[in-house]
RNA sequence: CGGGCUGUAGCGCAGGGGCUAGCGCGCUUGGUUCGGGACCAAGAGAUCGGAGGGUCAAAUCCUCUCAGCCCGACCA
C-alpha cells in the first residue's frame, strides 16, 4: 500500500492537503496564493452553484455580472468598508502601457461597484426590490493561504439586493441564510450552526452579519457562509435613494450574502478518511465506479456483463463509471478510487456473472453486500441515498460530541488550551465548540482570544431563549448566548 | 510580515568538494497476471529550485533570491 494520505492522527493539515492533491481537485499555481482548480474540483463546484442557483432563481433573484476592476475611489465611500479590506487589496496602476490616473481595486467584494449602479437604476419604490447575484472571482491578499480554504482569488457568488424596508431587508437576510444552510446540510452533508456574527467580527460594512459555522474533523469551526444585513450604510454612502410610496424620498435598505470554494474545503475536511477523500453522492464528479475482476478467459464475458450493469445504473439516474483500463489490478483501483471519493463501488467478475450477481461497497463505512444483478441498479440508488443521510448524521453527531456548555473563563482554558501551547499530542483531547452565556464586551472576545486563540463563531438563532445567567468569560450579568471555537 | 524546517527525475528519498549523480515507486514497450495497491524483461526520464561568487574542480562551500510546509500576527 503507497501511503500517499499522511493519516490525520499524523498531520492534519498535511492530511488535508495530501488528499486534494492525490484526489486532483486542485494543485498549487506559479502565483503565490493562487490555486489551479483542477477538474475534478471544479465539478465538485459545478454541482455547488447549480443546486444553489436553482434556490436563487426560485427566490426571486436574477444573476447578473459586474466589472473585476473597481476604481479605489468607490472603495472609499463606506468608512467602515475601506477600512476591513484596504489590508488586502491588489491594485492595478498601470494599463496599455502607462500609469493609470486613478488606480482600480480587483474586487474583494462588489458592494461599491455595484451600489454605484444601483444609484442609478433606483428612483421609485416601485423598481424595488432589486434581486441580484453575481458568479465571480474576487481577490484578497492573504498572507497565509491554504489550498480552498483561504486563497488570494476565489470563486465565489454574492447576492446585492436593495429594499423598501428594514423589514423586507432583514427577512431578505435570513431567507438567505436559510438557503445557505438548508444546501449546506441536504446537498453538502455539513451541519451548521445558523447565528449572528458579534460586532468584531461582522463583514465591514454590515449593520450585522449572520453565519453558517461548521466543524472540522479537528474540531476547529469553519465560516461556511455569511449573509449580511446591510442597513442603509452603502445607500447612503452611494446615495441611492427612491420615491416612497408617501412620495418621499429614502434611502433603500440593503443586503449582501456569499459563499464561496470554501465550502469544497469544509467537505473535504468534515467526510474525509486516511484513505483519501470521501464525497457526498450529490456532489460526487462518479457516484458509482464498476471494477471488473477480469481473467483472460472470462474477460469478454465479464466486460459485456459489466457494460450491461453500466447501462442499467446510467438507466436509473446513477453517474456510474466503468473502470475497463487493464493496465492496473483491481486492488489497485479500489484504492485509487477510494482516494478519489466515490462513494460506491461495484465489483463484478465471473464468479459473479455465474450467479447473476455483484458486489457493491460503500466508501463511507466499507462495507460490502452482494445483490443480484436484477436489483443492482435500484440497490445502488438506495445506497446512495443512504450515504448521503449517513455522511450528515456522522459530522453532526461528532459535532454535538464536541460541543460542550463552558462556565467560566478557567473552563475555557482547560477546554481549548492555552494560546501558544504545543498541542500536537493533546490536540485529539482539546477543543470544539464552548457554548456559554455572554455580556456583549468586545473585550471579553479579545482576553479569550489572547488567552486561547478561540473565537466568539456566533451566537446562534436559536439559542437565545434562555440567557438568564453569568458573562462565561467576566462573570457580568449575560445577554446572549454563543458558541467559541478556534477557527480557520 | 516575523520565527523554524525543506527544495536533487513525475512522486518519495540518498549523496555534504573529485572525474559517469544513485535508489525505490511511478512512466514507456513486450509478455505473464487480475476478488484489496501483481510479476519478469528491456527502455525513457535530472542544466541537483534560481542568480551570483569563490575553487584546478561545486549538487556539495559563501551571498542573495524564489517556492512549499509548520508556528505566530491578519482574514471568506
Amino acid at each position: 500500500m503507497a501511503d500517499k494520505i499522511t493519516p490525520r492522527s499524523v498531520d492534519y493539515s498535511q492530511w488535508y492537503i495530501d488528499i486534494i492533491l492525490n484526489a486532483k481537485l486542485a494543485d498549487y499555481s506559479p502565483v503565490k496564493g493562487c490555486m489551479v482548480i483542477r477538474p475534478r474540483g471544479y465539478a465538485i463546484w459545478e454541482r455547488i452553484q447549480a443546486e444553489l442557483d436553482k434556490r436563487f432563481k426560485e427566490t426571486g433573484h436574477e444573476n447578473a455580472y459586474f466589472p473585476m476592476l473597481i476604481p479605489m475611489s468607490f472603495l472609499k465611500k463606506e468608512a467602515e468598508h475601506v477600512e476591513g479590506f484596504a489590508p488586502e487589496l491588489a491594485v492595478v496602476t498601470h494599463g496599455g502601457g502607462e500609469e493609470l490616473d486613478e488606480p482600480y481595486c480587483i474586487r474583494p467584494t462588489s458592494e461599491t461597484i455595484i451600489w454605484a449602479k444601483y444609484k442609478d437604476w433606483i428612483q421609485s419604490w416601485r423598481d424595488l426590490p432589486l434581486l441580484y447575484n453575481q458568479w465571480a472571482n474576487v481577490m484578497r491578499w492573504e498572507k497565509r493561504t491554504r489550498l480552498f480554504l483561504r486563497t488570494a482569488e476565489f470563486l465565489w457568488q454574492e447576492g446585492h439586493t436593495a429594499h423598501e424596508t428594514r423589514e423586507e431587508a432583514e427577512a431578505e437576510t435570513m431567507r438567505m441564510l436559510e438557503v445557505y444552510r438548508s444546501v449546506a446540510e441536504q446537498h453538502l452533508c455539513l451541519p451548521v450552526v445558523a447565528g449572528v456574527k458579534s460586532e468584531t467580527e461582522k463583514f465591514a460594512g454590515a449593520v450585522r452579519t449572520y453565519t453558517i459555522e461548521a466543524m472540522m474533523q479537528d474540531k476547529k469551526a469553519l465560516q461556511a457562509g455569511t449573509s449580511h444585513f446591510l442597513g442603509q450604510n452603502f445607500a447612503k454612502a452611494f446615495d441611492v435613494q427612491y420615491q416612497n410610496r408617501e412620495g418621499k424620498l429614502d434611502h433603500v435598505w440593503a443586503t449582501s450574502w456569499g459563499v464561496s470554494t470554501r465550502l469544497i474545503g469544509a467537505v473535504i475536511m468534515t467526510h474525509s478518511d486516511d484513505k483519501g477523500l470521501v464525497l457526498p453522492p450529490s456532489l460526487a464528479p462518479e457516484q458509482l465506479v464498476i471494477v471488473p475482476i477480469v481473467k483472460k478467459d472470462t474477460q469478454a464475458a465479464v466486460l459485456a456483463y459489466a457494460d450491461k450493469l453500466l447501462a442499467e445504473l446510467k438507466g436509473v439516474g446513477v453517474r456510474a463509471k466503468l473502470d475497463a483500463d487493464d493496465s492496473a489490478s483491481p486492488g489497485w483501483k479500489f484504492a485509487e478510487w477510494e482516494m478519489r471519493g466515490v462513494p460506491l463501488r461495484m465489483e463484478v467478475g465471473a464468479r459473479d456473472l455465474e450467479a447473476g450477481k455483484c458486489v457493491l461497497v460503500r466508501r463511507d463505512t466499507g462495507e460490502k453486500l452482494v445483490v443480484s444483478a436484477l436489483e443492482a441498479a435500484a440497490k445502488a440508488r438506495e445506497l446512495l441515498d443512504a450515504i448521503q443521510q449517513n455522511l450528515l448524521e456522522k459530522a453532526r453527531s461528532f459535532r454535538e460530541a464536541h460541543t460542550v456548555p463552558v462556565a467560566d473563563f478557567e473552563g475555557m482554558k482547560a477546554f481549548f488550551g492555552l494560546a501558544g501551547e504545543d498541542l500536537a499530542g493533546a490536540e485529539a483531547a482539546k477543543g470544539g465548540f464552548a457554548e456559554g452565556l455572554w455580556c456583549g464586551s468586545a473585550t471579553c472576545e479579545a482576553s479569550l482570544k489572547q488567552a486561547t486563540k478561540a473565537t466568539l463563531r456566533c451566537m446562534p438563532l436559536d439559542r437565545q431563549d434562555d440567557i438568564h445567567g453569568n458573562c462565561c468569560l467576566c462573570g457580568a450579568p449575560a445577554k446572549h448566548r454563543a458558541i467559541f471555537a478556534r477557527n480557520y
